[in-house]
DNA sequence: AAATTATTTCTTGCATACAAGGAAAAAATG
DNA sequence: CATTTTTTCCTTGTATGCAAGAAATAATTT
């Protein structure tokens, strides 16, 4: 971006976060990627106050961490805060699915219309908006079989997650993920809370199986991986 | 308070924010209750920025809100937004319950131990203390037998579903709480996990079945019903 | 030349100043 | 006296200034 944004005010609060975790979620900003205040007001065009205060939102909503004076990154989680950031979502939304009451056919359809969009993605090779989407689609069951605070805590636990993947170079194929979201629908349509919620558990778990915890752990593991040993002369 | 606190500084950078969820937990705080950014600067002896950060990080938690130029309140859920946050809860502790694997002994204890400090709070009558119990039972169950993610999510629903019971006058039963803690405790040493996501699930039944909808919708309802009729005379 | 020290630069941490707007109080008006 | 209008006060919204400290660079020393 050369040119700086319209101004932000207190008419649309969110759009720095909003901006960041849209980035986040296709894949534009990397974990470990330095957002520096007067930068971000730059491209904004507001003072640093407004985006420190984002920053701090995004803090609490654990998108990313200040390191006092040298700035605010996007969380890097350790091995261990991936799998609880995993383990987190496969209760949620296995419980979510559990504890439901009837899916509705118009409900059906929005999930439906969803993964058509992955499907599309995945047809034109984009694969800033098929990351985006795949990660969506969990919001967006959220909120449509579940409610506002079901999505908007899952909003925040899919980014993480989408973090991870990233940082743990995640090898789980993007068609497999599209087929198992239709499955899932599947057993919703045929009101079989039962099956969709193994699914769904199924799902996640193969999500973290896809990652790769020994590589990739964060920048300093990679660069110290990378520089192990010299070049074979 | 008289005297102004120490100033809070970067060293314990959420002091403040714990401070005003321990006094909601334990009903010093009341939904609908007005956090000046002045006033709070004037008791934790700090400038409006910390406050205000602060304030914007429990906002992200959905624990107080603002109302432009006019200030921070604690939050007042509406009806729908109550059964929501109580939805979400159920969804998350049966969930979290149910794609468990064994809870050690050690955990169980902690468990007992905490249930413990619940029954002495109810023996000497300590609204306070109890109140606080009673809601952090939950989280405390989320870190024992989950992990911090699911703990920290925790405490930011059941401080909410405290406010709520307080908004709408809850008569659940405090000693059937603890008993109910109680219980789910008993099957999970039991390895019962489907007998204790039951259980959980009910719990959280009576929790919300206790609220009275009716009334106490927020302060401005409270008045308008108040002031529905003159005095009889 | 290598290692150490000093300096400069750049970044956040925090406080403060002032603007914008809502609420309450005061004044004016019918 | 009731009602409207004006004014004042008070609170948050936003920008800015300066301090504290880390990192990078330059200078010095050995």
């Amino acid at each position: 971006m050369t040119k700086s944004l319209e101004p932000v005010s207190q008419h649309q609060p969110n759009v720095i976060e909003d901006r960041i975790i849209y980035a986040a979620l296709s894949g534009y900003i990397a974990p470990g990627e330095r957002l520096g205040e007067k930068e971000l007001s730059e491209i904004f065009n507001v003072s640093r106050t407004l985006v420190r205060e984002a920053m701090i939102r995004l803090q609490a909503r654990g998108i990313v961490e200040v390191m006092s004076r040298r700035g605010w990154f996007v969380i890097e989680p350790t091995v261990e805060e991936a799998r609880d950031t995993i383990n987190a979502r496969r209760a949620l939304e296995v419980g979510m699915i559990a504890t439901l009451d009837k899916v509705t056919p118009e409900k059906i359809a929005i999930l439906r219309q969803h993964v058509q969009a992955e499907e599309q993605a995945l047809a034109e090779d984009d694969r800033a908006r098929r990351s985006y989407l795949l990660g969506h689609f969990h919001v967006c069951l959220a909120e449509t079989i579940g409610n506002p605070v079901l999505g908007s805590i899952l909003q925040d636990l899919t980014t993480r997650t989408v973090l991870i993947a990233a940082l743990y170079q995640s090898t789980h194929d993007a068609h497999e993920s599209c087929a198992e979201h239709s499955q899932i629908i599947d057993a919703l349509e045929a009101n079989d809370a039962t099956e969709a919620a193994r699914l769904m558990d199924e799902h996640l778990r193969h999500v973290e199986k896809a990652l790769n915890y020994r590589e990739g752990a964060s920048r300093m593991e990679n660069l110290k991986a990378a520089l192990r040993t010299g070049p074979a002369l």
